[in-house]
DNA sequence: GGCGGATTTTGAACTAGATTCAAATTTTGA
DNA sequence: TCAAAATTTGAATCTAGTTCAAAATCCGCC
């Protein structure tokens, strides 16, 4: 018995081979020639044995996609599950996404498309909702530092739900990843890491959201030191900078 | 004479003609099944002669999309010309776009296709170098904003260039509208208007920051009645909600 | 007006690459 | 060992983007 499930295992695991072989593709060739042919040569499997995973490109990308934010999930986790002050932890997270950044340089590149209404709609749904589910783990661990916050006086909601809160320092992450991968903006302003100065303007939000203890991250020195702790503490086993 | 110059004139005006066209495909039947061979022949045009104008599709998309941040510009330029306080100017930027997204509801999923690395690279780089152009006055605007309210007094650098400064905002805004645009990710939460909601973290960035003067969103009431007033006030001859 | 070269337009043909599906192969269970 | 079921295969198909030689048009000149 069990041979059943041995076939299922190879089946996924199967999965994995092919996701990774496109990560390997997309590295040396870039996005955009990326070809369903390739990553099943590579695999040493026919196109329609590919096929019988993903149901079309897009829905191979939305699960490249889904498979890397795992790792993201992970490194969240950790902020999650660290024992610090609620507003360290919520810099935390953006300094996660900072590691994780550095870790999977190409990953946000990727995100940007597949969750472009072009990709996105030609993924199956079932795919889109993996999707989804995938992410969801980091609005829970965000919302969770929130909800301590409140319940520890470090914060006071003023009419918004956790969420509500959450959203402004998401919104400054994943604008601030959108800027930085789409190439020649950047260039032309005068502009240092962008990654730094964000960690710097959530700082400026969570100051004006009043959440305690207030810093000061006009005070670079002290700035580099949060965000250097956060990542011994955190983040020590990872190679950082 | 004349004859050359008008010659040019017809040519620029199919440019606009195609990419009407575009638009008008876009809008019915998504940007999922856009065709060139579509575009050329709602304009009784070969298709030839569209490959006249752009080298590619990515080339038509990235040329669109610039097109499109040309109303963008328009509205930001009557912020910037707005006789009112630099904070209130800063809020004012956001409120455009807000009222851009309203009234070109399609423009932010194709900004966010024409930017990906697969289109952004596949179109001529002519056309890049004009799209980026085209946005060039929006990071102007904002900069003029923020070097004025260090001249008067109401914001302190800190040790950041204003490009540096403005980025925090323009962040954040560039990062609602990807949150926005990306179905089922905003279902999930509980979260209200999330362009007001931006508004309102604009503003604790702002007091953040110490823009003078300090303004509380937390009281909805008055939250709205300044957005309703920079509508009448700056956007008077435009439908407001 | 009519002529000849230059320019522009045309759309059928070409192409790349995603997708399919009937045949071949392998697995399963008796 | 065998046949039905499940899986794999990859050549063939299909779709849509792109090209380019021929046709049409424009232009200056006689």
């Amino acid at each position: 018995m069990g041979t059943k499930e041995r076939r299922v295992r190879e089946v996924a695991g199967r999965e994995h081979l092919f996701l990774d072989a496109a990560r390997d593709l997309i590295r040396q060739d870039g996005l955009l020639n990326l070809q369903m042919a390739r990553i099943a040569e590579k695999c040493d499997y026919a196109v329609g044995t590919l096929y019988q995973h993903f149901a079309s490109k897009e829905d191979l990308l939305v699960a490249l996609s889904a498979d890397n934010s795992q790792h993201r999930v992970d490194l969240f986790r950790r902020v999650g599950e660290w024992k610090a002050g609620t507003r360290d932890r919520m810099v935390g997270i953006a300094v996660a996404d900072l590691m994780f950044v550095k870790l999977y340089p190409e990953h946000f590149r990727l995100a940007q498309l597949a969750f472009t209404e072009v990709v996105w709609k030609a993924a199956s749904p079932e795919r889109r909702r993996m999707a989804l589910e995938a992410g969801e783990p980091l609005g829970q661990i965000c919302d969770n530092i929130v909800e301590e916050a409140v319940r520890c006086g470090d914060l006071r909601l003023k009419g918004m739900t956790p969420q509500e809160v959450g959203l402004g320092p998401w919104a400054l992450t994943i604008g601030t990843h959108t800027i930085v991968h789409v190439d020649g903006v950047l260039e032309q302003g005068d502009i240092g890491d962008p990654y730094r100065l964000m960690t710097r303007h959530l700082h400026y939000l969570l100051n004006g959201l009043d959440w305690q203890p207030l810093f000061d991250p006009s005070d670079e020195a002290a700035l580099d030191r949060m965000i250097k702790g956060i990542c011994t503490e955190v983040f020590n086993d990872i190679v950082c900078q």
